[in-house]
DNA sequence: TTTGTACACGGTGTATACAAGAATGCCGTA
DNA sequence: TACGGCATTCTTGTATACACCGTGTACAAA
């Protein structure tokens, strides 16, 4: 069912009237837990019935997300999930790659060290959170801890940038905390490499040393994208849907 | 009462029905061509009768113009459009210079050539319309010239993040390509060298030069980026509204 | 005179009715 | 039997009516 959420929905950029946000994050949500499908068609009169609200609010949801690049909006014929192919990956890490080296970099520089204290907190809950192996929740965090660097890095349109690749990455971070691969590293071991280049990006930032913040970001980059493809490589193609529409 | 229009709608990256397109499409239009000015609120009704639809379309429009960052979407206040704040184009232009950068790179690297008539034939019209002095032709034109190359860049992420960009900057050339300075260089020396530096451009994403292209890129953003700094400093703030609303 | 409250109005948010377009199945014909 | 055209039907796009929220103004009380 809808996870009810209580008002306070403040730290997102996004405002308008309740119904129409309930609708936007509701359906989001859905969409980055994977709860829909990549490539499923999505039928307004079905989310209608299911959000309780009227097409309006759906609608205008469904407008927004296409924007965010999450859902494929057909003319007059209706919306679909935007499909995660294996092949779009090279090109989205190669974004998520230039955009956290920049972000991290400039963070270095720029940040004011009251700014630091939230960062430290994100990467603390993520190792948490790694303890606890809860997936949800390590999705979650990582993605805020990188959100608060970018939000310290003093330049709001990479930043926006940056936190939208992260946000229709959590599609794809679901793939990479889990464990079902058959070869390489084990979960375990890959988190302890994430928690470490963690703790050491904040050092490299706190430090206020550019060059090695910008390099190891690189890096952080490379470790997911590495573990992603291939676990993705793993996956029959029935597990995540690799439609093609063009 | 609905004006029947004639179904050819290609070429635009936005699908959705002919009336919620057009309006999109003209609101847009006059945003960027600053005829609202920025910073202006947006009455629904005064565009419904201004476009003739309805408001469905007309909201549809803004919450498409809101996630593109042209307009500011005030929760139950209506909507105004995002103001020019000459404190935002230093983020503007780091941003541009980095997406510019990177597209430019791989392009040299990445095209085919195939591709490259069509750059060149948007350098050439931006060339005709600069003889022309033709300001609006040499706007629409520099960014088609620059979507070219993006076009053939292999990551569309990033192509849509630097599409995005120039579309936001369309307000912003307009300024560039304006002769209202009282010192520096003169527009057509500018033009000059704008020119100049395409047909470099050009040159060297044909040799596949990674390095010296994404040099140049970097130049020409620089290049814009100091006119247009250097030409807003010297307009009355009333030229350009300045509102502050963050 | 100033301040607080209530009422009215303008404008946005939502629901629903209506129209147009697309998909599908049926029937006729070759 | 296969193909094509037509009609039905479902879905989307648009218009409009209604409800709610925020604001401004006027009146009353301190």
């Amino acid at each position: 069912m809808t996870q009810s959420r209580a008002k306070g929905a403040p730290a997102n950029g996004i405002p308008k009237g309740k119904s129409s946000l309930r609708a936007y994050e509701s359906i989001r949500q859905r969409i980055l837990r994977l709860e829909i499908p990549p490539g499923a068609d999505l039928d307004e009169s079905m989310l209608v019935k299911e959000l309780g609200v009227s097409r309006t609010p759906v609608r205008e949801a469904l407008i927004r997300l296409g924007a965010d690049g999450l859902v494929v909006l057909l003319p007059n014929r209706g919306a679909r999930v935007a499909s995660l192919e294996i092949n779009n990956m090279r090109q989205y890490f190669e974004a998520i790659d230039l955009c956290q080296r920049a972000v991290t970099r400039w963070a270095a520089v720029r940040h004011d060290p009251g700014q630091l204290s939230v960062i430290e907190g994100h990467a603390k809950g993520f190792e948490e959170a790694a303890e606890r192996c809860d997936a949800d929740e390590m999705i979650e965090v990582n993605k805020n801890f990188h959100v608060a660097i970018a939000q310290c890095c003093g330049n709001s349109y990479v930043a926006a940038t940056y936190e939208r690749l992260l946000s229709e990455g959590l599609r794809v971070s679901r793939v990479a905390f889990t464990d079902d691969r058959t070869g390489g590293d084990s979960l375990a071991v890959h988190l302890e490499r994430v928690i470490d280049e963690h703790r050491r990006m904040i050092e490299l930032i706190a430090a206020r040393d550019a060059d090695e913040a910008e390099a190891l970001a690189g890096d952080h980059a490379r470790l997911g994208r590495e573990r992603t493809i291939y676990n993705l490589s793993k996956m029959e193609s029935g597990d995540v849907a690799i439609a093609t529409f063009d």
